[in-house]
RNA sequence: GCUUUUAUAGCUCAGUUGGUAGAGUGCCACCUUGGUAAGGUGGAGGUCACGGGUUCAAUUCCCGUUAAAAGCCCCA
């Protein structure tokens, strides 16, 4: 049963069973409030769950604030408070939200949590389950709330930074007492299944200058069993980390000699790369866009003039100083291809010109960040820029977006779930980041908004993630181990043309001066590739897998056959090779499975007899007999098409 | 960069309360010539990441470096 009281004191009872749709739909208004403005300065006053121990606790349907999920887990946040209250006397406590799996909740203790720690804390949270404790709201002005929080300077702060004359909600458990604004369940011993994950520190605040607190993250459930599948999820989830894969199919190495962040493709990783560079390079070719090759290295001064050495020199390798020369390692190619469009005089005619290149990057990325082929600090951008007209800016954003829909959609068949755009907005708060002309921000920004509506993409809008030059269209991934990185994005900078004075002659005569468009489709040849691995599971699309038919003679008998064989398929452009060692069928087809080789060909007396292939695949197992011309052109197809 | 943790054979990992190490797998050789996910026997692989310190003695304890993992910060 859900109790909602409203704010005029009016109590509401939901029926069991009915979803908080079915509630939404019924209060709408109320909820829909509480869902944007909290507790307080919505309609509604106090929402509490009562979540009954086999209710389907997803209720996300409506919003995610109101979410069931949301309160059970928060409860269990406060659950782990007291505990590490009732262990640890002194800690002091910050906050303790729930995520999107779990909660955390952030502590200033003396020492980090040991495991020991942690399962004593595991411990305390079942008693405190036990005792079932009733938990009770009340509200007090902020004098009370700040003498009621005494010995507790992360809350103080907290209540310090509240709006005047606004009563502030606690909630209390036993001896337990938060400062919070729910909601929460009717008492501890609604929580069921609990399991600390992982402890780690935090800074207070998210922000480096603060001290660092140590947060544990946990997760419950109200059944053992969703526990279990939760904890299978997880250890599922590791199994399909790209750097797990990269290393099993031998895609990538590192070695510390090299450095951090600096991956070594192996053979098959670079067969995949060769395939998505070329891919990416001809889509682009017959776009209209114009490959070029510019250097790595450069001059010091080309980045003053861009702008991205006040913005980022802290992220840039350390300048090399030559005779008279200062050099550093490019970490970005925009102001190269600024210089290339400068080259000759353009016509208003001439435009869009739009100048591509997988070009190499540097980038000094903190050691804490850096991930496989996720967080590189060398990369391959599928970079390019496309220098328009100020009338064509929809036109060419339009088609950066629909080659993203083409190649992410079309051509791999990622699932729409896989992916989400994001309009990437600037920090109005914190302006010096950015280049300054609001005029400027506020026509780019409302220019993208336009142009995702009309195509009908779904997005979400996010301040502060807008490159310093101007916003950007973003499409944000989730990766194995849960990080939002971007791959394609698409930016809109005024600021570039101006600095470097772009130039074309209008149909007036006169000089007009240039929008750049910077986009990369792939993002980077490494990211895309961690999430090609992490996306697929390592099985590969046949027309990408480095190793696209293994052949497996059965006996030494059938080797010739096989070698003819592996010429005749060379000869068509396929990636193929001989198992020729000295093992059993079964044997070698249990590695060419672990290697997730999408087709098998087992040949023994019988298919050098007729002339046949038997056929296996990695998904299938046994497809049977085949003529070979037949075969072949069956997986030619397969590559010519995809996905 | 910060907090914590970790580093033993190519890979996955045991182990040593301080006396220089082991399994599985892979690799090599031999036997086995086999039909859709692991045939058998034997062998070779390790200054226990690197540099210091403590100690009669360090792979083990301490400090530092490098690299990796989780989270935080950052991400043009």
């Amino acid at each position: 049963m859900i109790n909602i009281k409203l704010k005029d004191g009016s109590k509401l009872e939901i029926q069991e069973g009915m979803t908080i749709l079915d509630v939404a739909k019924k209060i709408s208004e109320g909820l829909a409030r509480v869902a944007t403005c909290g507790e307080v300065n919505g309609e509604v006053k106090d929402l509490r769950y009562e979540i009954k121990e086999d209710c389907e606790l997803v209720i996300d349907t409506f919003d995610s604030n109101l979410n069931g999920k949301k309160a059970y887990w928060h409860t269990t946040s406060h659950i782990m408070a007291q505990a590490v209250r009732r262990l640890f006397p002194d800690a002091k406590f910050a906050i303790g939200p729930s995520i999107d799996e779990g909660f955390y909740y952030d502590f200033d203790v003396e020492k980090p949590f040991s495991d020991e720690d942690k399962a004593k804390i595991e411990e305390e949270m079942k008693k405190i389950i036990k005792e079932d404790l009733p938990i009770e709201r009340f509200s007090l002005s902020k004098d009370e709330a700040l003498k009621l929080m005494e010995g507790q300077p992360y809350k103080q702060e907290l209540i310090e930074e509240l709006p005047e004359g606004e009563e502030i909600s606690f909630y209390k458990q036993g001896d337990f007492t938060d400062l919070c604004a729910g909601p929460h369940l009717m008492s501890t011993g609604k929580i069921k299944a609990i399991k600390i994950l992982t402890s780690s520190g935090a800074y207070w605040r998210g922000s480096e200058k603060n001290k660092m607190l140590q947060r544990i993250y946990a997760i419950s459930f109200p059944k053992a069993s969703q526990l279990q599948e939760h904890l299978d999820f997880l250890e599922e989830v590791k199994q399909r980390d790209h750097r797990k894969i990269g290393k099993d199919l031998e895609i990538f190495m590192t070695h510390k000699l090299v450095g951090s962040g600096l991956p070594m493709y192996l053979p098959n990783g670079a067969t995949i790369r060769r395939i998505l560079e070329r891919y990416i390079q001809d889509k682009e070719i017959s776009l209209g866009y114009e490959h070029v090759y510019t250097p790595s290295l450069a001059n010091v001064d080309l980045y003053k003039t861009s702008g991205h050495w006040d913005h980022y020199k802290e992220d840039m390798f350390p300048v090399m100083k030559m005779d008279n020369e200062e050099m550093v390692l490019r970490p970005m190619n925009c102001p190269h291809h600024m210089l290339i469009y400068k080259n000759k005089m353009h016509s208003y005619r001439d435009l869009p010109i739009r100048i591509g290149e997988l070009a190499h990057d540097f980038r000094y990325e903190s050691s804490g960040s850096v991930c496989g082929l996720e967080r590189v600090r060398q990369m391959c951008q599928n970079d390019a820029h496309l220098f328009v007209r100020p009338d064509q800016i929809k036109e060419e954003v339009g088609k950066v977006l629909n080659l993203i829909v083409e190649v992410y959609q079309k051509d791999f068949g990622f699932p729409e779930s896989a992916f989400q755009y994001r309009l990437s907005l600037r920090d109005k708060n914190n302006k010096e980041k950015y280049i300054d002309n609001d005029e400027m921000w506020e026509t780019a920004e409302s220019q993208l908004r336009e142009i995702l509506k009309e195509l009908n993409i779904d997005f979400y809008e996010a301040e502060g993630e807008a490159a310093f030059y101007g916003p950007k269209i973003d499409i944000q991934i989730k990766t194995a181990l849960n990080h939002d990185v971007t791959i394609p994005t698409c930016q809109l900078d005024f600021a570039l043309p101006e600095r470097f004075e772009l130039e074309y002659i209008g149909e007036d005569g006169k000089a007009h001066r240039p929008v750049v468009i910077h986009r990369a489709i792939l993002g980077s040849s490494d990211r895309f590739i961690s999430f090609l691995l992490e996306e697929t599971k390592g099985m590969l699309p046949l027309w990408i897998a480095p190793v696209q038919v293994k052949i497996l003679p059965i006996t030494d008998n059938q080797h010739q056959y096989s070698y003819d064989l592996k010429e005749k398929f060379v000869a068509e452009g396929i990636r193929v090779e001989v198992d020729d060692r000295n093992e059993k069928t079964g044997y070698k087809i249990r590695e060419a499975q672990l290697q997730k080789i999408p087709y098998m060909l087992i040949v023994g007396e019988k298919e050098v007899e007729t002339n046949t292939l038997s056929v296996r695949s990695r998904e299938g197992g046994d497809l049977g007999t085949r003529r070979i011309d037949e075969f072949l052109e069956e997986i030619k197809k397969k590559i010519e098409n995809k996905k």
